[in-house]
DNA sequence: GCATAATCCCAAATGATATTAGGTTGTCAA
DNA sequence: TTGACAACCTAATATCATTTGGGATTATGC
């Protein structure tokens, strides 16, 4: 239908309005009329889009990490050992916040500063999206090619948190860099914590 | 002076009020009104003290960084070894978070998102505070303690991720546990991507 | 002492901005 | 044709942050 087609129309054209700005000028210098004018609307006309400025903040990343989750296991299919998904991962994940750093942006400085971040369908996502790791390391435990006694779970904290680290510093410094500069280096650097000692 | 204890008997009251506030309830929700209220004074009478709700957002951490950097020293003073410095660093640190979670919560869930973070002397002290992890990585790398090539930046990149990881975990679950558990079994994870291979 | 200035505080505007009310237009199905 | 509904609008209203313009109290200089 002609009318559903636009409607959807408008809620994406004030989705990605939205995303610029809170990515440009932050959350709260963003204002309601802004995104409305952006998007070639009233204020009102929002409204009948959204519930408000705030729920319209926990529906943009809502999209991007569902479309990351779905993508996670084609990634990820066909490759063999634990390491090698470990390295796919990050990669295939930095990549992928290099070509969405809008979303990225609202996820790591705007969303987890909301008091309803818990309850969003977002940070279930997410705690999918780090399953997959505690997966992969109990697989390279199981097999042998990590430490057999690896606490999947702290090493998860390790990845993660180096991840993010390196993501929400680059998105500080207004993306200045290339992200994925030394990702190899780190990469060898964090699996040294988790591999077998070969020598023993 | 009477006059200048009483301001800065005001000026605290005020931060204070500010911190249990913007903690409890989160910056967007907490109003001007409700500080002042909480600290028994009109609005108007806020403003003689500081320029607005976001400076005083980014007084408030201020002044534990300040703390913290001044004891940082101390704490490390004594101690030899790389690897020992590091493990107190963590403990530390920890325990400084466990011991001002109101703080920690402003700087960790409000204060990046802040688009004048990088310039502010919190920003500036956190740097010094990092500085050293990564002169400690340094010294571990010259007394091969550590990897003869460990890149110290990367290291810090690590060890910060990873603290920041857990701590802001432990925040957006409402302290629900002890911010320590696990922490030796986590350190004792991250050092072997450090520690020189002794089997080599 | 006394005038003057400075400090600390307040009640009441002001201004910006999120949200709502109520109405208009256009579309479509019966 | 008409009634319902969708999509949009203009014009309130509500909720704060911030300013204005003092009032009282306390130092400071003479």
């Amino acid at each position: 239908m002609a009318k559903n087609n636009s409607k959807e129309n408008t809620r994406e054209r004030i989705i990605n309005s939205a995303k610029k700005l809170f990515a440009e000028q932050g959350y709260q210098k963003t204002t309601v009329v802004d995104i409305s004018r952006q998007a070639g609307l009233s204020e009102a006309a929002l409204y009948d889009h959204f519930q408000g400025k705030e729920d319209l903040l926990l529906m943009i990343p809502d999209l991007w990490v569902s479309e990351l989750l779905k993508d996670l296991d084609d990634q990820l299919f066909g490759i063999k050992g634990a390491v090698n998904k470990l390295r796919k991962y990050l990669w295939w994940y930095m990549r992928r916040v290099e070509q969405s750093p809008l979303d990225a942006k609202i996820v790591y400085l705007y969303l987890k500063t909301n008091a309803n971040f818990l309850n969003t369908e977002v940070y279930s996502n997410v705690k999918t999206l780090y399953l997959y790791l505690v997966e992969i390391f109990e697989e390279g435990r199981k097999t042998g090619e990590m430490k057999t006694d690896l606490n999947p779970r702290l090493a998860r904290d390790i990845f993660v948190g180096t991840m993010d680290h390196i993501i929400t510093r680059w998105l500080l410094k207004d993306r200045s860099y290339g992200l994925s500069d030394n990702l190899e280096a780190i990469f060898e650097l964090m699996v040294d914590a988790f591999k077998a000692n070969h020598s023993n």
